[in-house]
DNA sequence: TGATAATTTGACCGGTTGGTAAACATTACA
DNA sequence: TGTAATGTTTACCAACCGGTCAAATTATCA
């Protein structure tokens, strides 16, 4: 048979999950530091050690190759959010969310980039899976903080911005992780910076979410 | 002559002005949609509605332009953390920073995404700008807002990461405006967005930066 | 107006792009 | 072991890439 590829005929081989896994690890390794249109196939193909045709054995095309990527990556890089548990602590639930969050920055910058890219080409690729599961899941998160709020548990404030605004802290120490550097020079930048960033961000939003007098 | 350029003879005509300008403007739309590598010479023409030779006649090289863009375009970037007064009331200070830079994102969002496609792609293009001017301003203002903590008018806090997160948290709404929209929803997403998420991050950053009893 | 400089264009070039065809090599398994 | 399915490679293609060139057109100004 010629057609075996990715449409497998049942179950797939030893070789094709190696080969698939080395393929989308190259492919993240590119896809997130140039986006989609900058990518080639060609210098995938040299990160991931094998011939383009080769590559192109196990996904027909670059776009059929940036789809399962970022399929696969958009699972995990919402866990954190889906941890957020209702029945905790909300301020500690919010400062381990955004302690995850920064961990995953760190660990995974390349996916986060990845996703950068994305939405900022207008993500014609995700858009479906923008307007359904995401935004399934961070109304359902965005509830559990507003009833917080109504407990009086933290301040009234509007949940879907504290969400962009946890997600937009952290993602930034990846995303623009060459400024972040820049910035804080050589003293300045070294592992530590994801500590001090932690350490700021939690003081940020505990203290910034505390309670007020409200107004009658 | 053949090679006049934007290596002026002595000064540009009304035309040349003209002609950098459209291109420029061009430019920005495609650079700032799929970066350097992403953006092909032949589109930006086109969305300048000229030919692709006409245009090469102007900026000599694809890289030449996106220099030029860039130069251009930080310089005016910067101004509002310039505008960031040492003599001015610290929270006041800050309030008006945020509506600064969340107004540019509302109205120069692909000014934004440029420079986040620069980020996420390495800069290496610009990589002495952010060492050198842009380092220089941040040093001076972080060191404005150390004052006011150390004089107690803020809360202790890391100055470096305290501007990191205004600017991430602002520019987000350029950068990530495909999710934004995608979360809210269409009847949040419309433009009291804006609104909205200046409303919470003055909440959340004039609160969280207020002084708390020091601990001993 | 005429001549000179500035601008615009169509044709073109070598290199790269995403992708294909078919021959060849290897593996799985009856 | 034999053989059919799976995996790999070499050679190649048409389209597109950034950029050049010389000829044609338009603006400038003495």
């Amino acid at each position: 048979m010629v057609l075996p590829r990715a449409a497998r005929t049942q179950r797939r081989t030893r070789i094709q999950e190696e080969k698939e896994e080395r393929i989308l690890e190259a492919a993240l390794e590119v896809f997130s530091l140039h986006g989609f249109r900058g990518a080639t196939v060609d210098q995938i193909a040299e990160v991931a050690g094998m011939s383009k045709p080769n590559l192109l054995y196990y996904f027909r095309t670059k776009e059929a190759m940036h789809r399962a990527l970022i399929t696969r990556v958009l699972d995990t890089w919402l866990d954190p959010l889906r941890e957020f548990d209702a029945a905790g602590n909300p301020v500690s639930e919010i400062r381990s969310y955004i302690r995850r969050k920064l961990e995953m920055a760190r660990d995974f910058p390349r996916e986060s980039r990845l996703f950068a890219n994305e939405m900022l080409q207008g993500a014609t690729n995700i858009e479906d899976e923008l307007k359904g599961p995401l935004k399934s899941l961070v109304d359902e998160k965005a509830a559990v903080i507003r009833a917080w709020a109504k407990a009086g548990k933290i301040a009234r404030c509007d949940p879907y911005h504290l969400i962009f605004s946890i997600w937009s802290t952290t993602q930034h120490y990846a995303d623009f992780d060459v400024q972040v550097r820049a910035v804080l020079g050589q003293e300045k930048a070294g592992d530590g910076r994801f500590e001090d960033a932690a350490r700021f961000l939690e003081q940020l939003f505990i203290n910034g979410l505390e309670v007020r007098d409200a107004a009658p």
